[in-house]
DNA sequence: CCTCCAATTGAGCAATTGCTCAAATTTTAC
DNA sequence: GTAAAATTTGAGCAATTGCTCAATTGGAGG
């Protein structure tokens, strides 16, 4: 009972992602989150704890649009190869306007957060591992679907792929330079997307 | 004149780089900054203007250790490509005491600053750059030495391992999983160095 | 030994930080 | 309509931030 005329949660987690994802976790002030979300501290601190809590909340909304984004990728493509390549493309090329940053919100908590603030960190940590696994499936399914030899590692393939959308988050971010990520993501993608069989 | 019983610059810029690769540029307070360095607010702020400077001359200061250790893989290898592996196991699998984060310092300031401190983000991406341009030389000199094909595209082959470092590094401040590290640092270099030629 | 001046000291300022809480307001239940 | 409960409000606290500067120190040149 009593739960009208209160803000909409998600509203309040998509611009604080918007803001943490642009400014990371320390140099976004609780004054900056107010402002943006337009709620006074006392709303904020019930809603959400701490600052801490809210970011929690955000690593974990801004992974599931990721999970979602991904799934979305595979439907709209014939081959698994294919849905994944198209991952690639959209995150690294595709101009997405809610996107304040070319690093994954995930990768930048784990290299700021240090281990003073270990729920946090561990909990970005394990959202990046989620994230792999579903690499992983979608390369067994891959596999299945006769788009890789069937003595391909899968393992090390999810992980190889994500390493390589790691660093090249990080190499635009350093560059700005789109051709050569365009140029390596071909490579990744397509004379076969590695020769990694175990 | 009168230049005696002042710090030893390069005991400061140690201890200081040590700070700011733990716990990156804002995390990192003048306070700590002075208690490890054990410089009161004034010599530091005559030495280095501000925290800024400090961190801009640690940049540099960090890179050149990089650069350094590079070439002393190069020298103590007989490869060039064994060269660069070496550098790549020392960096990742190395345990080096005074490494107090597994990212590179230079990937973890350009993750953690924004438009808003363009300076240091310039200083940093510049840095970078020029080490990426040191892994190209390397490679060069692989295809003369006949380690690689003559047609090999050096340029974009040293942006993927710059990639594959950053990615890799990432990857293990994720996971601590220094056993699947070893695995693709052996993919990247044992059967070629991937088929890159353009 | 004294003088001079660069180097060092440390108290502390103004701004910002994350957060609290009593008071005011709005919503719900009856 | 009314009272109890839930929610919002915003002033402001205690701690921390980057940094300043007048006072002090101590080595170099004479």
């Amino acid at each position: 009972m009593a739960n009208t005329a209160k803000f909409n949660r998600r509203e309040v987690l998509q611009k604080a992602t918007r803001l943490f994802w642009q400014n990371g976790f320390h140099a976004t002030s609780t004054r900056d989150l107010q402002q943006a979300t337009n709620l006074r501290p006392g709303s904020i601190y019930a809603a959400f704890g701490s600052k801490s809590g809210l970011f929690k909340e955000v690593l974990a909304y801004y992974a599931q649009n990721r999970d979602e984004l991904l799934h979305r990728c595979m439907t709209e493509e014939t081959s698994t190869l294919g849905g994944l390549r198209a991952y690639f493309r959209y995150i690294l090329l595709g101009d997405d306007v809610d996107a304040p940053n070319e690093l994954c919100l995930l990768a930048k908590a784990i290299s700021e957060l240090d281990e003073g603030e270990e729920t946090l960190l561990d909990e970005a940590r394990s959202l990046l591992a989620a994230h792999g696994e579903k690499f992983r499936l979608y390369v067994e399914e891959a596999v299945s679907a006769g788009e890789l030899p069937q003595d391909t590692n899968s393992e090390l393939l999810a992980r190889q792929l994500q390493v390589q959308m790691i660093g090249l988050r990080t190499f635009l971010r350093a560059t700005s330079d789109r051709a050569a990520v365009e140029q390596m993501i071909g490579k990744l993608f397509d004379p076969a997307p590695a020769q990694t069989s175990n």
